[in-house]
RNA sequence: GGGCGGUUAGCUCAGCGGUAGAGCACUCGCCUUACAAGCGAGGGGUCACUGGUUCGAACCCAGUACCGCCCACCA
């Protein structure tokens, strides 16, 4: 025990241990129901690592060291989410390339120590290399902050997302989807990210606010111009039919003719549907393939043609569609949307069929979350999972899922109920990227070389994970690649929540170590944050739901973000970032855990550096309240003391009910009030009991002796009802004393005893009325009380503790009295 | 437009039917043999607003106003 303890370095000197004793470590010879198994969120390498983090993963750990002191062999896995899009660009940004999937692999090629101004093409080989490098650095600096955190997760049971187990547990899932019919291939107008320059799905839209501006046009009626408002001129060419809404007085004659368009002269109906809204520009629109989702909606409804003119790169395609006329096409042929735009516009205004000028208005439009261009729509061929939005009876299924789930806080399933509801599509999984599980399939050719979408080729289970790219279709040679007659790779990978829907599956290793699976699925807990229930948290439910026909979990705890003191969401673009490992060397990785600690699950909790001062000063109180209780009772004799006093059995009695409370919090994932009880109980006991019992303590004797063993059986049990929140400082005080880890140490139980609570309550009170009288006359707490008189019904309880108030007061002459209600009367001097 | 939270002391939050709470901050005092990175004491609130239910409302009900978030087919 050192004299003078600290908090300096307890991280470093723990971390060690417990790695070297294997502390952590998962007991896979313990069944099901003896296990407490976590899906835990893995985090995408490619950004870092902030404090909303270091919150919500304490909240996890908390509940792990709980779990593992009640008994339960916990399995707590952690994985690194790495393969994807945040990837590639952070490869691309560091080292100053881009994929060119045609170039051949050079195995010479290093990247520069800066990146250039132009990004140097490499191939698809050399760019996934790279990836792989930037990722290893990444997770190396992850690792460290969760270390030093005190996360308790075995890392032994580390995955990436992009590893061979996680590709294999992919591909796998995906052909199981295949089979069943759970996923199929289609060609369908797609959201089209045209920097990205890949599909991408409705769970990763955001909208934005984005300039842009009314152009009012005159289509050609029979009787006359047709005036449409549209804010996107340059799909004039793309326009296959007008709308409006079928009661809307204006339009009942033009309903079944059919008008010309501007410039492109090109026939099209007047048509009648609910969804267009008369109120919005002049209540007539035009319906084009496509400029936003309504058109697909109308394409769709009304079976309409298509007449597709912007391309994969965002630009408009060099050829005219179908039924329009090369002139004047060309005039906008390979232009961006914007230029178009600005052509066409001046065309309109030469022809004389623009109204007026372009008002601008500010609009809402559909950005990919990561992207910085607004989405087009393209047709391709992509990859669905079905997920309920074009099927309703499905959708009730995954409804009734959620309702499964025990969700904390209950109406976090909301959140999940309005998404199911609001699918409007199935799940499109495929992207038009590099770095990614890809599909494990093939196509065969046919006589011209065309690949035959609609017979697949599927990898065989035990060849997984494959690369269809580089590896063979069963029964072809690698001859046969790209030749008529033979095969080629499908070109795509999933979206990485395509991988990451599977996280239990791949931390239990599934399929692949059944007997570990079967002891860890379904998982426990979920625990994760909101922005992600309509993504991870729905995506694992279904994929769960298609293999196994069950919830993949028990428990699902959001936990809240972190927000500035401003109330804003704390993010790196707004430069308001602490990074976490700043915080934890600066307070101490206990202080950032008691911080975190006291944010509920649900709560958006704003960052306070007050609360990592108090978390630190709780620390540190720690380490000397265990100091102050062990430095006392090495005098005893052999065996263990009884507690006969009063005041002691009275002390032990009130902690007796914390730990009923603590752990009937922990029970329904409250934490938060587990460790309040805890705290509160602990501050009582340093001030109130502490100084009672500390005279009587020094003096040799019974009275000593019940002190000691009583302080110790405190001691015994505080530090192990802190340890799950301050696993550091609770495992430095219970090395001074105690054999193994506290982290291994049981769970306290409620001590049955016949101590009586109010004798503490009491003399803590008369105490505390004893300070005051000294503080009021502004002397030191040491100064003499020459006489206490207690009266009230009470006083037969401060009898109890009599000499330990007097000690504690520095009483000379104590008085009881007969009262109706609580009254002490100080006299001092 | 639909939904979900929130609004309590200067700040961060607890309380969710029975006389307003904690910590921080602030003020005053204390070197008291575990801790001065400590200890003691104190000041400070018409519990957002308006109605209603009730013997009694911060707490339940209805509505309003702000704040935040989620969702949505806003040419």
């Amino acid at each position: 025990m050192p004299e003078k303890p600290t908090l300096d370095g307890l991280e470093q000197v723990w971390v060690a241990r417990w790695e070297a004793d294997g502390t952590y470590l998962f007991d896979r010879s313990r069944p099901r129901e003896q296990v407490y198994s976590i899906d835990t969120p893995p985090p995408t390498v490619s950004g870092s690592l902030h404090v909303g983090h270091v919150f919500s993963f304490t909240h996890t750990d908390i509940m792990a060291r709980y779990q593992r002191m009640i008994g339960k062999a916990v399995f707590y896995p952690i994985g690194w989410d790495d393969n994807g899009l945040a990837t590639e660009r952070r490869v691309q940004n560091v080292y100053g390339v881009r994929c060119d999937p045609s170039l051949p692999y050079d195995p010479e090629f290093v990247p520069p120590d800066k990146p250039g101004k132009r990004e140097i093409p490499i191939s698809r080989r050399n760019f996934v290399e790279l990836c792989h490098k930037l990722t290893a650095i990444d997770e190396q600096a992850f690792e460290e902050v969760w270390r030093r955190v005190g996360l308790s997760v075995d890392w032994s049971l580390l995955y990436t997302t992009i590893g061979d187990g996680a590709r294999a547990v992919s591909q796998r899932a995906f052909l199981r989807n295949l089979r069943r019919g759970e996923a199929y291939l289609a060609e369908a107008p797609t959201l089209w990210d045209v920097s990205f320059r890949t599909a991408v799905a409705q769970a990763e839209l955001e909208d934005r606010e984005w300039p842009g501006a009314f152009h009012r046009i005159s289509f050609y009626g029979e009787k006359g111009p047709v005036w449409v408002e549209t804010t996107r001129p340059e799909l004039l060419p793309a326009c296959v039919a007008l709308v409006a809404h079928p009661s809307d007085e204006r339009y009942q004659d033009l309903f079944g003719t059919s008008v010309l368009t501007p410039l492109f002269g090109v026939e099209v109906p007047v048509l009648a549907h609910h969804l267009a809204e008369p109120d919005k520009g002049s209540g007539i629109a035009m319906i084009c393939t496509f400029g936003d989702i309504t058109d697909v909606t109308w394409w769709r409804e009304l079976r309409l043609p298509t007449r597709p003119v912007i391309g994969w790169d965002g630009r408009l395609l060099p050829e005219p569609p179908e039924g329009v006329e090369p002139e004047p096409y060309k005039e906008v042929a390979g232009k961006t949307v914007h230029s178009a735009r600005e052509r066409i516009v001046e065309l309109l205004r030469e022809s004389g069929d623009l109204g007026g000028e372009p008002r601008p208005v500010t609009r809402t439009v559909k950005f990919y979350e990561k992207g910085d261009k607004p989405l087009e729509i393209v047709t391709t061929r992509q990859w669905y999972i079905r997920n309920g939005g074009r099927d309703a009876e499905l959708r009730e299924r995954f409804l009734e899922r959620g309702r499964e789930l025990a969700w904390h806080p209950p109406h976090m399933r909301v959140r999940y109920d309005n998404w199911v509801e609001g699918l409007t599509g199935d799940w499109l999984i495929s992207r038009q990227r590099f770095f990614g599980v890809p599909f494990p399939v093939w196509y065969p050719l046919d006589d011209d070389g065309q690949p035959v979408h609609d017979a697949p080729i599927a990898a065989s289970e035990e060849a997984l994970p494959v690369d269809p790219s580089t590896d063979v279709p069963p029964g072809y040679t690698e001859e046969q690649r790209g030749v008529p007659g033979g095969f080629t790779a499908d070109p795509d990978v999933m979206d990485t929540w395509a991988t990451s829907s599977l996280t239990p599956q791949i931390a239990g290793r599934w399929a692949s170590d059944d007997d570990l699976f079967q002891r860890v699925y379904p998982a426990d807990l979920r625990p994760q944050a909101h922005e992600i229930i309509r993504t991870w948290l729905f995506s694992t439910v279904l994929r769960s739901h298609y293999e196994f026909d069950k919830a993949p979990w028990s428990d699902v705890a959001i936990s809240g973000w972190i927000l500035d003191p401003d109330r804003k969401k704390m993010s790196k673009s707004k430069g308001n970032v602490v990074t976490p490992m700043d915080l934890l060397e600066q307070h101490g990785s206990d202080a950032v855990r008691y911080w975190a600690a006291n944010g509920r699950y649900g709560v958006d909790t704003a960052f306070d550096a007050g609360q990592l001062k108090i978390g630190r000063r709780l620390a540190i109180k720690i380490l000397n309240a265990s100091k102050f209780v062990l430095g006392l009772a090495e005098s005893d004799g052999p065996g263990p003391a009884e507690v006969t006093e009063p005041l002691d059995r009275s002390m032990l009695a009130a902690l007796a009910d914390v730990v009923r409370e603590a752990t009937e919090a922990f029970q329904v994932y409250d934490h938060t009030r587990a460790l309040e009880a805890v705290e509160r109980f602990f501050w009582a006991f340093c001030d109130d009991y502490l100084e009672l019992v500390k005279a009587r303590a020094y003096e040799p004797g019974p009275g000593a002796a019940s002190a000691h063993a009583a302080l110790r059986q405190a001691l015994d049990v505080l530090l192990r009802l802190f340890a799950p929140f301050l696993p550091f400082v609770t495992e430095e005080a219970w090395s001074w004393w105690r054999d193994g880890s506290v982290h291994r140490a049981p769970w306290p139980a409620p001590e049955p005893g016949d101590g009586d609570p109010a004798v503490l309550a009491v003399a803590s009170e008369v105490l505390r009325r004893v300070r005051k009288a000294k503080s009021e006359a502004k002397l030191s707490m040491r100064a003499e009380v020459s006489r206490l008189t207690v009266a009230g019904p009470e006083a037969g309880l401060v009898r109890q503790a009599q000499d330990d108030v007097c000690a504690a007061g520095n009483v000379e002459e104590f008085v009881l009295d007969h009262g109706d209600e609580l009254t002490v009367e100080v006299r001092l001097g």
